[in-house]
RNA sequence: UGCCUGGUAGCUCAGUGGCAGAGCAGGUGACUGUUAAUCACUUGGUCGCUGGUUCGAUCCCAGCCCGGGCAGCCA
């Protein structure tokens, strides 16, 4: 920071600040993002993190030092760079800087340049240079958003007297008994990645009242496609005294809240990206709910139309290609609640007028991206819970600390969680979480 | 795991049973308003690997390796 102990030297800024400083010179502290040369014009796009800015040097407006400097300098230099900053009609993001003074602080190589270069790539190339792509205006725009959703998420819960209790991650068994589990050795014993935090977060809720959990989270199946990973974030509340309507309006407040202060805060990021921002700005509460038994009803409908190739058979979970459909007939997030029991987890309380169904709700992203919440009541009686475990043979000694939760002054209560990567997914308008995320987990990636 | 699909220059791809191609990137040069700048010239190849058919295989066949898409599972 030598610059800034100078007096006489300019300030030092970021280019998401530049508009503050107009008609004055800066300092900026990046990369050289591209050139273009049209003779004795040289323009560099540099970047620093917080956005691009395109530079002008004249060959007769800048010394010779500075001009040769910059005519042959390679993408991705790390550079600090003094210029005037000008309204421009002419750039995209309304400021162009007149370069004054250029430092290379690294030169990177002709012979070795920088491997991603502004034109298009594929995947498995991109992915297998993840480390050096996140520099990209959009991949950083997105990890933007991302953060900023992170960062609402968490604020919602914090400023609605929700008390933040992280889960172990790693456990002793199966939370549901159903996933995959990715084994470690845990001093010679066996142990797990966790997959759900929920049954630790019931026990929290119990003690504290309203809590929720957010860190990641490990699923070992097999799965590939454009919604799943085999790390992701997941941030779980969990509430005493709250049923299953409690749920869905803490649901409902909670996206929308995220929504609104990603539009808020990363509208500019979002445009980068190339979000329809209309549809975003539609994301109000309160959600359209819709019953199994009318999700169904929608789906046979759209099988007799042609809009579905399978016809779908009363009592089963949706595919995927149903909760697309669904998800894509509806502006907002659609609540689907109350599946049948028996396509659900253990611990979901059974719907007091008809136990064939379950006090649960899955909340569908519109335009096609489907389930980003899962949750639901959860049993609090100690009777049904144990007969629950058995009938889906879990091994009971693991799960008596969970039925303590039962023995011990029990009482209604419910939660959710929310896939990060597929929020970040659906409102950033992405066909992959794999772009979510700074360095993605999937079944055949595991570097860098 | 099942079905589909791909692997050719640094990248994105075309191509043919008979000399290995284009655009971009890299290099050299030109250009005072470019927006993935343009123009001229130019460097660059284990055609994924192994075996088979053939006078001859990058091309046809078999096996293997590594990706991608969809489904299932889920957030």
């Amino acid at each position: 920071m030598s610059e800034t102990a100078l007096p006489s030297a300019p300030p030092v800024t970021t280019i998401a600040e530049l508009g503050k400083h107009e008609g004055q010179s800066v300092l900026l502290r990046g990369w050289l993002y591209n050139l273009r040369e049209s003779g004795k014009l040289l323009f560099p796009i540099f970047r620093d993190g917080t956005g691009t800015i395109q530079g002008v040097a004249h060959k007769a407006g800048v010394s010779a030092e500075v001009f040769e400097t910059l005519k042959g300098l390679t993408q991705e230099s790390s550079v600090k760079v003094t210029g005037k900053v000008r309204a421009d009609k002419r750039a995209p993001g309304g400021y162009e800087l007149d370069v004054e003074q250029v430092e290379v602080v690294q030169r990177v190589p002709e012979e070795d340049p920088y491997p991603i270069t502004p034109k298009d790539h594929g995947v498995d190339f991109l992915m297998e240079r993840r480390h050096l792509w996140v520099r990209s205006t959009r991949q950083a725009a997105i990890l933007r958003v991302r953060a900023e959703i992170m960062r609402a998420a968490a604020e919602y819960f914090d400023t609605n007297g929700f008390t933040r209790t992280d889960p172990p991650i790693l456990t002793p068994a199966a939370c549901e008994g159903t996933s995959t589990l990715f084994p470690v050795d845990y001093f010679g014993e066996e142990a797990f990645l966790t997959q759900s935090g929920q049954l630790y977060i019931e026990s929290t809720a119990l003690a504290l009242g309203k809590v929720y959990s957010f860190g990641p989270t490990f699923r070992a199946e097999k799965s590939k496609t454009r919604r799943h990973l085999t790390e992701f974030w997941m941030i779980e509340p969990e509430v005493a005294f709250c049923d299953l309507d409690g749920l869905m309006e803490l649901a409902e407040n909670f996206i929308a809240h995220i929504v609104q202060s990603v539009l808020a805060k990363r509208k500019a990021d979002l445009l980068v990206i190339g979000r329809d921002i209309a549809k975003l700005e539609a994301i109000a509460a309160p959600f359209p709910r819709l019953r199994y038994d009318a999700a169904v009803e929608m789906l046979n409908q759209a099988f007799k139309d042609g809009h579905l190739e399978q016809p779908f058979e009363y009592g089963n979970d949706f595919g995927s290609p149903d909760e697309t459909w669904l998800s894509s007939q509806f502006d907002r997030p659609v609540m689907v609640h109350r599946y049948p029991a028996a396509v659900k987890a253990f611990y979901m309380q059974p719907d007091p007028e008809n136990p064939q169904f379950a006090m649960c709700v899955d909340v569908l992203a519109p335009e096609g991206y489907g389930e980003i919440i899962g949750g639901s009541q959860r049993v609090d009686s100690y009777d049904l819970l144990k007969n629950r475990i058995e009938e889906h043979k879990l091994p009971m000694d693991a799960f008596q600390w969970y039925l303590d939760l039962r023995r011990y002054g029990s009482v209604p209560h419910a939660g959710f969680g929310m896939g990060i990567e597929r929020a970040v997914a659906w409102i950033c308008g992405l066909d992959h979480v794999r772009e979510t995320i700074p360095f993605a987990r999937t079944l055949n990636r595991m570097f860098p």
